[in-house]
DNA sequence: AATGAATGAGCTTTCATTCAT
DNA sequence: AATGAATGAAAGCTCATTCAT
């Protein structure tokens, strides 16, 4: 997910997405131009249309797929070891704090970058949608496996994504990582 | 805000400022096009620069303020005569709701729509910090007025921000209002 | 219809038009780009799509409708004055020829190279048939004008036409106008 | 030259050039792209340059040579025990209506269609005439042996050649083989 | 003989803006 | 204050072809 970690060998279509994705973030789908992908990613001018024959639309896709991923898996990372919900969920919101500092401090949600500008069609939306879910699912997952019942977890976080999606939009106008950061404690009190 | 509520006899200025504010919402600032924008506001091809003389930029940000005056009106409203910050939120929620059902449910954050996808430059991000900013202090004040402290009230308002920024985002990905409807309940439980 | 006859000072969208006709002719719609006919016509890059909204597929219309124009003078010069049908027939045929060879004998009928290779659509189709009836109906006119009566003078002017086609066609085949010049004997004889 | 006759297992080449054919025949030489010829064939992406080593004009080469061929095969069936050159010009003129209806009524002649368009070369010109004066020089056979003097029979042959492409050229425009249907009663009319 | 990935020039069209009126 | 013609850079995409396998 971060501009640097990639830049081993690797095959034109990764690139293709890491550079795409990288775009996306600070100017999203309809702010950036084909030729500043292929020129971001060291790729030949024809070659996007290869392994994307459906274009811009398919490199979205393909971006916003491989984006989400990466959460997942930052997810997964997060919990490992996590003694309780409140413990997984901060090393979730630290990290993505350094993520934001990486990126510039302009990087809106790889996700929404990708899909919300796109063309007006529905494979976009529900995309966007069925990545969100899946979000939502992973951290339920982890709430149930440290002890929350089902109905509780659900709610938990899809309490925490909204609050987390949220958190990254007022980092992104302030330009400072620091709601992120203390996102845990934020959503710890009630209302 | 909403699509249909200004359709006496406008200005052609008022009318640009509409018709942009409704198509960057859906396809955001890059993604719609000055010739798109003239042709939904009925104004003539070269007015715009008359009345905007930076351009789609100056458009964007009257669009942005616009919206954000509109969103300050309907807290307003929602506050006005509030018994406790529990009813201010939500009314103001389900007026909300109502509004992303009337713009088809693929409307996003007025502001961000128009600031967030911009030139890469930073009168726009000052501009998104400034009028969210405004939003949280407002909601701070009305809680500051039913009782709550000055640090309570802020620190109630920021997380309200969050919490509706993410619903807003999750609504548009389900493509349904629910989410918002059900945000002063999801907001009043602890984590 | 020549290719040098518009030289005096023009309107960009003549010239768009006079340098598409030229281009259409001998390398047909499809086989024409448009730098090409902005370079032909001098035209800044942008400014086609200010004359004609819809791009090459208006420019393609706009080119059979002067080009089927300019047949139609063609005829009446042709039959003006005539003391018969084969008189005028003859006249005509002798000024296509000229043209054929001033075309540099690679020209094909302007009216079909414009639309016949274009966009899959209804509308040029329409527009070929509209255009050809017309040439029909005008040495139609003639011919009753000169003493046929109107079945006959139809029924002359069609076969008339079919014979100026493949005469067309087969000039062009041999690179040589022999074939025009002497169809005016060719359709006085008998299968 | 049908659309149909040739779906028995044929090889590459032979799917290639009568894919081909097709596609010209509506949209011509340039307005056909290789892809398109490709997929319409059911041929690898790579398998034309193996057949054609030159090419997309190889390939119109080959197209226009299979349909002329196929054209002067059904001039052999139509004069086949035609008692008249009348009769053997009806009977072709009937199966071209045919041919016409068949083909959806945009099919343009198959060998001005794949050489017409294309490249700006003296090769296309030369075999389109080269095709040509063989049509025109297998009718004059046909008369010859049903009775014309030499002479008679090559100036029947190039008139029906000109009515017939003009037939066509007016069937298309029309989008009705009736003109096709009615050639032979038209050309035996005088002028 | 056959394949599909790779290529960059070219395609038509839209872009935001300027300018003369 | 208001207009629409004019502009050329850039947009996303397709082109015919080459090449390594």
């Amino acid at each position: 997910m971060s501009r640097s970690a990639h830049t081993a060998a690797q095959s034109t279509k990764d690139r293709l997405i890491h550079a795409a994705s990288d775009l996306f973030r600070r100017r999203s789908y309809a702010g950036v131009g084909i030729a500043e992908i292929l020129n971001a990613a060291g790729a030949p001018k024809g070659s996007l249309y290869h392994h994307f024959p459906n274009g811009k639309a398919d490199l979205a896709l393909a971006t916003a797929d491989w984006a989400s991923d990466g959460m997942l898996k930052l997810m997964a990372v997060s919990f490992d070891g996590a003694a309780t919900v409140d413990d997984g969920i901060t090393t979730l919101c630290h990290k993505l704090a350094k993520l934001f500092d990486k990126g510039g401090a302009w990087d809106s949600c790889p996700v929404e970058s990708a899909l919300s500008d796109g063309p007006d069609n529905i494979v976009f939306r529900e995309r966007l949608g069925h990545l969100y879910e899946g979000w939502i699912a992973e951290v339920a997952l982890y709430s149930e496996q440290l002890g929350d019942d089902p109905d509780t977890a659900r709610a938990r976080s899809e309490r925490f994504f909204m609050l987390l999606q949220g958190a990254w939009t007022l980092a992104r106008a302030r330009q400072s990582s620091d709601v992120l950061r203390h996102l845990p404690e934020i959503a710890r009190a009630p209302l």
